[in-house]
DNA sequence: GCCATCTACGACGTTACGTAGTAGATGCTA
DNA sequence: TAGCATCTACTACGTAACGTCGTAGATGGC
């Protein structure tokens, strides 16, 4: 039986603007650096980047911490951890896993096969050592 | 840069137990059909099914052809079908698609990765046996 | 102590989804 | 063929998420 969990829904476009703003930034950014960063895309109100930094955080996607008497946020994961969450769980919620992953790697790039592969051979070393060393 | 299109959102509760249903059935359901098989897990209106199966086939997630006056309903494609486009989504929406792919990888069971090993195999088989008639 | 700035909180419109009712079309049956 | 059972089409309503913003009050630097 598939996972009964909910899926994560998908970020809002907005919330996605905003995310990719924090994972490009070297450092926690305040709720203005952020509104200034999406000023050359589009006109928001101070306060709704505010409410989006917010619920960002109510959602554990940011974290938060004080500079002054402002917020500094930060993306809580790297991009890259959110996108491999929603891929297992993309794979959690098909029933036949052996399918659903010859599906995906049918419609991956050659690339991307690639790196695949050269992914799944560092996850072979590190068990080889593993044993070694257990 | 990342894909711009926006994430597919995730089916609702109901729409998942029905599509569940539908990929169950070995062929294509009536509303009837399907409000019957939901009746053990759900006291549920026959029209609320009608009206869930109506949104999925508005969102091509289901087909449907007459029966009489009856329409019958059936999964447009195969559930693992979705989990592999979803997990694709997943992965244009990272940045760093190797990265990505490492944590994905260093997410699944053994059992995962070994079915990932022979997803990858067939696909060298394939470009291999496509060289030779090329 | 003032003023600029920041936060907290509430609010409203839109859309998706769960849920269901009503009205009218349709097709089998006596 | 008249009628009943059944099916669809359409509408509707509540809730929650999200985009969007305003107001009021806290806060910190000069």
């Amino acid at each position: 039986m598939a996972s009964e969990e909910k899926a994560p829904r998908p970020l809002g476009d907005l919330e996605r603007l905003v995310m990719e703003r924090l994972w490009a930034a070297p450092t926690a950014l305040t709720v203005r650096e952020v509104h200034e960063q999406l000023a050359d895309t589009r006109e928001l109100a101070y306060t709704t980047v505010m409410t989006v930094l917010d619920r960002l955080a109510k959602k554990k996607l940011t974290e938060r911490e004080r500079d002054g008497k402002a917020w500094r946020y930060r993306a809580a994961s790297p991009r890259e951890e959110l996108a491999a969450d929603l891929m297992r769980d993309a794979l959690d919620r098909a029933g036949d896993r052996r399918e659903a992953l010859v599906r995906f790697v049918g419609q991956v790039s050659d690339e991307e096969a690639a790196l695949l592969r050269e992914a799944l051979g560092r996850l072979e070393d590190n068990a080889e050592s593993e044993e070694r060393a257990g």
